[in-house]
DNA sequence: CTGAAAGCGCTTACAG
DNA sequence: CTGAAAGCGCTTACAG
């Protein structure tokens, strides 16, 4: 296993190591014709550049982390795409980091970027819990939250999608359908508790009640879970609030579960019992399900988080802002007036 | 950007370098206080040990990658999870690379793992050009393909799903519910085409005669097109075999385009059709769908490739064979026997 | 445009 | 059990 190395290609062409690594670093001191004949002799002997000594020589390894939440959950993949299209036309490697939830993995991580001097860190941890933020209070890498607020007083500025503007947006479209009785499903994590905020303030607005149901024992995060969730969740709502006309799901797979729930009850969406969602996963488009959601640039929100870290990477301006995405709203089947037939119900 | 070196600790505690560094690699010369010593040292400048740096002097990196062959595609995620926790267990690190179907980023791929002097690598390429191979035959590292299948004369060893067999059951399935009409649509790939391998052998066996549906120029890949291909597939499929009672979709989001295009169609699954697939995907058990489909351990698949390139990093006994996993059947309510309705219509 | 030399931060025999 | 020294494969001023 002992390979070719800068020395070998030097000696091979009788030049020194120091004109070779020229060559490889596109110095332009370099004769046209002595880098033809690296060129060959690299070929020829087929010399493969050893990174981590690179690395230790220079300052910059020209790499940079990115965790994904979950790698079983297609969710975050848009955003990650971002990232990496991003990171690469700038030259730059991207390093994934799983997580599987785990706040322990997420620690393992940073520690990990840290030792291979990365030269950037884009996370999105579950939680932001003491232990991890004393840890990237002393990391001397450049760090972006995405998809997750870190708390204010940490400075480190995140890339997120509007999810209170978002939630504001669905009550106005079901309350503009002539909905009162609108219920949400919580789900109790950051992004979700600020939809939640967005709900009820945008209810208060309206003069009407939250109504808030949550299974705080159930796992949601996983489709096949939050599909569950959803479908639990309706008996409480239903007996909660018998006369609820539009139920407004935390995120899609949620939404499709209530879905399910009103398929196997005979209640038919939208007709009887309005349903959206959260997210604008693929799976709400199917042509079974036709759910309005709220929708972000996902692509263009890991693009942003990718080119917010290359600022802070290169210094330029102090300010480092962190940035909320604007939601719309995506109009399906899944909603609808309130019908008269319901609203005659209702007064009787 | 300077950091704490292994020369700073060393200084602090007045001891020499090469003691730090024994520390850090667990040596078990080393006086108990001493490594207290160190250890306090180290928390207290907040040492992190350059892994460039120690890559350099050793001969390993204990890093293996895997490739990733679409972010955007879940199906390959409990393959990964499989390898990571094994890679995990056994102190690896393992880094992954995606792909996007790109040929292109397969060959970069390995170029880096050569360049970061990886231990191993878990390939998941979707073609095996000229230039890969020739690449793979020059890499010094340790190769294992996973859920694709070299070219034999590479060396290189699988670790892959019975696609055959489990094809084979399929039909023996739909035959045994009194199928005789059965049409197979097509994913061509690799993947694909041995599974219609064993649907023409089987059915051939039974002396039926092989019905096969394909749209070469429409994409299959990501869930979105796989379903549009699977609907757009049925027009053809019944011009062509009006007969057809049971269709057995290459893919499970193929076999779930073909019952979106039956429910548009007032066609009743499974009375007037049985409909099934293949992978067992989250979304094939839906409620809505209940497809009947080919699984096989996902997890143990990606484990199985992890501990097969393990063995060969560690050079333990020469043979490196492929592995292939055996598949079983998932019956849901998406096949069903053939109903005498369809049988009389058959005789008109 | 090119080479000799020092240095990057670590590990690893070799002495003691 | 510990230290001094050589070496890992590269890069980067410094000369010329």
């Amino acid at each position: 296993m002992c390979l070719t190395t800068i020395r070998d290609v030097a000696n091979y062409l009788g030049v020194s190591v120091s004109t070779v690594s020229r060559y490889l670093n596109n110095h332009p001191d370099l004769n046209e014709e002595t880098r033809q004949k690296i060129e060959k002799a690299i070929r020829e002997l087929d010399y493969v550049p050893n990174s981590a000594a690179r690395n230790v020589s220079r300052l910059s390894t020209r790499t940079i982390g990115l965790t994904i939440p979950d790698i079983q959950d297609s969710y975050f993949s848009d955003n990650a795409y971002g990232v990496e299209r991003c990171m690469l036309e700038n030259g730059y490697t991207l390093i994934y980091g799983s997580l599987n939830r785990s706040p322990k993995r997420m620690l393992d991580f940073v520690q990990y970027a840290r030792e291979m001097r990365f030269d950037g860190l884009i996370i999105t941890p579950e939680e932001w819990s003491e232990e991890l933020l004393t840890l990237l209070r002393r990391t001397e890498i450049p760090v972006v939250a995405l998809r997750r607020r870190p708390p204010e007083t940490s400075e480190i500025p995140y890339v997120d999608a509007d999810h209170y503007g978002g939630a504001c947006r669905m009550v106005e479209h079901l309350t503009g359908l002539g909905h009162r009785s609108i219920c949400h499903i919580l789900l109790n994590t950051d992004i979700g508790r600020e939809r939640m905020r967005g709900y009820v303030d945008s209810m208060e607005r309206c003069g009407l009640e939250p109504r808030i149901i949550s299974l705080p024992e159930m796992p949601a995060h996983k489709t096949m879970d939050a599909i569950a969730y959803g479908r639990e969740a309706m008996p409480e709502l239903l007996s909660r609030y018998p006369d609820t006309t539009a139920v407004f799901a935390s995120t899609d797979p949620i939404g499709i579960g209530v879905m399910e729930y009103a398929r196997n009850h005979g209640i038919c969406v939208p007709d009887d019992l309005s349903v959206s969602g959260s997210g604008d996963l693929e799976i709400a488009s199917l042509s079974w399900f036709e759910m309005t959601t709220i929708a972000f640039e996902r692509y263009e929100l890991g693009r942003r988080a990718a080119e917010l870290l290359l600022k802070m990477i290169r210094k330029e301006d102090g300010r480092k802002e962190s940035i909320l995405f604007d939601t719309h709203l995506v109009l399906r089947k899944s909603t609808a007036h309130l019908n008269d037939r319901k609203e005659k119900e209702k007064l009787l």
